[in-house]
DNA sequence: TATGCTATATATAAACT
DNA sequence: TAGTTTATATATAGCAT
């Protein structure tokens, strides 16, 4: 779009490359947005800046019907450059299955923490469709995540309110 | 865009929500993916169709410095109306907590399960990274998760090529 | 680093097939 | 019911501030 076309190929400029991040970014979360509300679905992105920070976001619309109960919530945690990660346990009673990602270098840790902390939030957010659908909302601490982006996290704010119930 | 302005409201028509839904997934999986590409970074989609499938994307692109390495996935799985899903454990060697969703109702646990699965993908995906740094890429086996769309997994196909490895 | 501007590229709502 | 066309709404690349 605008004056050129995109090429498909990595943007080599550290600075043009984080500009068009930030830029194309909003757009997608946007649209996200849009598809969560006008669909009524659900609607999560993870993604990863340039600078390395972690953007986590879940677009999330209430279903009349009861189903898949959710809320947006947006966070963008700066990624820590933890030493190690040694184990990962996912434990479900259906199907369940053991992974060890056993990560050894800065960058796998990295990811790996990412991930981590996004499955932490989504687990919460487990929960807290849970409590409301039990009518026990809002009894989950708040601020219990580390590494919050404060900026990312009140831009997040004007995709719903219901965001904020957690960042 | 087109003919009209959008309207911010949850389409309740059933067919023209599935419609809608249809087109600007693409769009946004589009967008991410160039995203993905020109930033050369990691962004993840995990999205609910009205129909109640999961779509759940990890575009990723392989640093040249070797940082967080990784590749493109999609996968729409059908969600499965489990009746059940008591326990899950997600533990970490760094500040690693237990969760316990115990979701009771069908609606938390097909949330539950959705993302138990998405989970699983992305731990899939850690060791994938790894794998790749230690050059023993392509060891885990495909087709190993259940209830992959067979459609949606095609047309992620047109994504990005890396993505097949996985799906 | 964020806005604002303008020409163009894209996306897409409706209509049409 | 999906694919194609068309008119319009949006997104945005390159600049300037």
């Amino acid at each position: 779009m605008g004056r050129n076309k995109l090429v498909m190929k990595k943007i080599e400029d550290p600075i043009s490359r984080q500009q068009f991040y930030s830029k194309r970014k909003d757009t997608i979360l946007k649209k996200s947005n849009e598809l969560a509300v006008l669909c009524d679905t659900d609607v999560a992105l993870l993604m990863f800046s340039p600078a390395g920070q972690l953007l986590m976001q879940s677009l999330t619309q209430s279903k009349s019907e009861g189903k898949m109960v959710g809320k947006i919530a947006i966070a963008e945690a700066r990624g820590k450059k933890l030493n190690e990660l040694k184990e990962t346990l996912i434990e479900a009673q259906q199907k369940i299955r053991y992974y060890k990602p056993q990560v050894e270098n800065i960058s796998s840790v990295q990811e790996a923490e990412a991930y981590a902390q996004f499955l932490r939030s989504n687990m919460e957010q487990i929960q807290q469709s849970k409590a409301k659908l039990l009518g026990v909302q809002g009894f989950l601490q708040r601020n219990e995540y580390p590494a919050v982006n404060t900026e990312d996290t009140a831009a997040a704010g004007n995709v719903s309110s219901y965001l904020n119930a957690y960042w």
